[in-house]
RNA sequence: GCGCCCGUAGCUCAACGGAUAGAGCAUCUGACUACGGAUCAGAAGGUUGCAGGUUCGAAUCCUGCCGGGCGCGCCA
């Protein structure tokens, strides 16, 4: 039984309840059952009863007291206990509980997925850095969790896309094409220009290329920096992200906006709307009408656009290719920009509320004892692969919300032992490869006998309650956009799936040991948890390795 | 000054408004002639920053303080 199923046997027998004038209240179109963090509260325990004491009338327990009479007689419920307040806690027979490990396995890859969110389609843009330079630690969060969350929203039935804005127009362009052609010529960095290594990279490259690029006319070895060294930079930026496995379905170009007239056609369409303004020379898009604290200018007196411009167009450009839904992940350091690209949707027609989130990630620092005394922007995301590798970064960056600062140790990231979480997971899931290998060849087929009420070890029920419980996890972590839940889920399934395999031998002692249905049974649970392992790293971008 | 985020065990951090606030590390004590000991069992560790409020119930929601981080351009 599926916690989904006896939620539906709740829903029944509260309905039974009142059908019987048991007590009278407006019932709920679902109920919902939570795993206890006991286990000596059962299997599963809901709060219901607590819920509908104020509109019944009625003391919470005698609620409880009713409705655990007529549960206790469903089919699969060994037994219902009323406790403290009124809670109801549900203990289900074995071979109705086992009866998951079967389903799991049937379900394969797919186990997990629910339909929370059908029907919304979404774009969730995050990274998009400047193609300037490679990226560095304070892309690296949201890379992580970004592309946790674009999973998580499509394994919850969002149509989903994934979307790296380049901020590839603007002045910043020009002093990193000024610095190449400067580091070319033997020069001296402009004034604001990028001094970094990897300008002079660009520049060796560039120039071996095309051996008269440091001898061309400034304007031409300006506009070959700027292309090719876009081209090159860019390119270097979605091979990082593609070793660390972060999928964009779109890179969209800043400059296509200002190409096209897209930017000028948005500011129009504002205007059309109401909301822009000409002071001082400049158009200014009212945004104190929607909470922000000032006005911003769209269009400069000297008749330049705005990065506040683009966003519009931008937005609009989202909006206009079907996107109801569209979740920004930027960092710290732009929270003063949530409230001006929730006035752009509002004065876009849209409803801040439900077209546009936000979503703003805290600070992350990577210490440890090869980064010395370096912080901040000085970490590159490729050089933390190379040093940590993409499964330990990836873990350890999703296991923590974004809305908390957060301080990581590199060299804990690396260690191989229990102190390291991502090898404690990784580590069961090969743990149960080894089984399912073991078994397979002393002749264990699963296919053989399947008998659930065999199930019948606390370990073996606790697994079985964790695993019915990773739909539910799954959702909530896409509907809340946190897949640190995913990760802790993991953990505890991991120390569940150990605690068990402590206890419960799958395979037979001895080679001449007759194989039992208790054998096979095991090694489908076993299956079911490896199934269920790797669902969940999956869905954080992190490996599920066969052996270690 | 204004705004956003955070404050939970010695450390790093969990906890859908629910039951005795939980894990890992560190400390202490145990378990391999049994599927990988990269594991497991147990002990110890707390006035959830402070004070009010909301309710059957608050770490969680509201208000005010205290402490920390970040941000407040006709830059991008």
């Amino acid at each position: 039984m599926t916690p989904e199923q006896l939620a539906e046997a709740i829903l029944a027998a509260l309905h039974g309840c009142v059908d019987a004038g048991e007590f009278t209240a407006p019932l709920p179109a679902s109920v919902r059952v939570e795993r206890p963090k006991s286990r000596e509260h059962g299997d599963w325990s809901t709060n219901i009863a607590l819920q509908l004491a104020k509109p019944a009338g009625m003391p919470p327990r005698k609620i409880a007291d009713a409705l655990a009479a007529r549960l206790s007689q469903g089919e699969g419920i060994a037994k219902v206990d009323v406790a403290g307040p009124g809670f109801l806690n549900i203990t289900l027979d074995a071979a109705s509980a086992g009866e998951l490990a079967k389903s799991v396995v049937e379900a394969g890859a797919v186990y997990g997925h629910n339909d929370t969110l059908a029907g919304h389609v979404i774009n969730v843009e995050f990274v998009s850095a400047n193609p300037t330079g490679p990226l560095h630690i304070g892309h690296t969060r949201w890379a992580a969790l970004g592309d946790a969350i674009a999973r998580l929203l499509k394994a919850s039935g969002a149509s989903v896309t994934a979307e790296h804005y380049i901020n590839d127009a603007g002045s910043q362009m020009d002093k990193f094409a000024g610095s190449i052609v400067a580091r070319a010529r033997g020069e001296e960095i402009p004034e604001g220009g990028y001094p970094g290594g990897w300008i002079n990279d660009l520049a060796a490259q560039i120039t071996g290329e095309n051996p008269d690029f440091a001898t061309m006319p400034d304007d031409e070895a300006h506009a070959l920096a700027k292309s090719r060294g876009y081209e090159l930079q860019l390119g270097q930026m979605q091979a990082t992200l593609n070793a660390f496995r972060v999928q964009f379905d779109v890179w969209f170009s800043e400059k296509t906006l200002h190409d096209g007239g897209a930017v000028e056609t948005a500011v129009e369409r504002l205007r059309t709307q109401g909301h822009v303004d000409d002071v001082d020379g400049a158009v200014w898009l009212r945004t104190t009408d929607f909470k922000d604290d000032k006005d911003r200018v769209l269009i400069r007196s000297n008749g330049e656009p705005t990065y506040f411009a683009s966003d519009a167009a931008y937005y609009l450009d989202k909006k206009d290719r079907g996107f109801a839904e569209k979740i920004y992940l930027l960092g710290a350091d732009h929270h003063g920009y949530v409230n001006r690209l929730k006035a752009i949707s509002a004065c876009a027609g849209d409803d801040p509320e439900a077209n546009i989130e936000v979503l703003i990630g805290q600070l992350i620092n990577i210490s440890g004892e090869r980064m010395g005394k370096r912080r901040g922007n000085a970490l590159f995301l490729h050089d933390l692969l190379e040093w940590i590798g993409s499964d330990p970064l990836r873990y350890s960056l999703a296991r923590f919300p974004a809305d908390s600062p957060l301080d990581l140790n590199g060299e804990e990231m690396r260690k191989r032992t229990n102190d390291n979480p991502v090898f404690y997971v990784q580590y069961a899931h090969a743990r149960t490869c080894n089984v399912s290998r073991l078994a397979a060849a002393d002749g264990v087929n699963r296919a053989d006998g399947f008998d659930p009420s065999l199930l019948v070890d606390d370990t073996e029920a606790a697994l079985l309650a964790t695993l019915g419980d990773f739909p539910r996890v799954v959702a909530q972590a896409a509907t809340l956009r946190e897949p640190h839940r995913i990760a802790r889920y993991l953990e505890d399934l991991a120390g569940r799936f150990h605690k068990w395999y402590d206890v419960c031998r799958v395979r037979p002692l001895n080679a001449e040991d007759e194989i039992t249905d208790l054998n096979r049974t095991r090694l489908w649970l076993n299956d079911a948890t490896r199934q269920v392992l790797a669902n969940g790293l999956a869905l954080l971008g992190v490996d599920a390795p066969e052996r270690m």
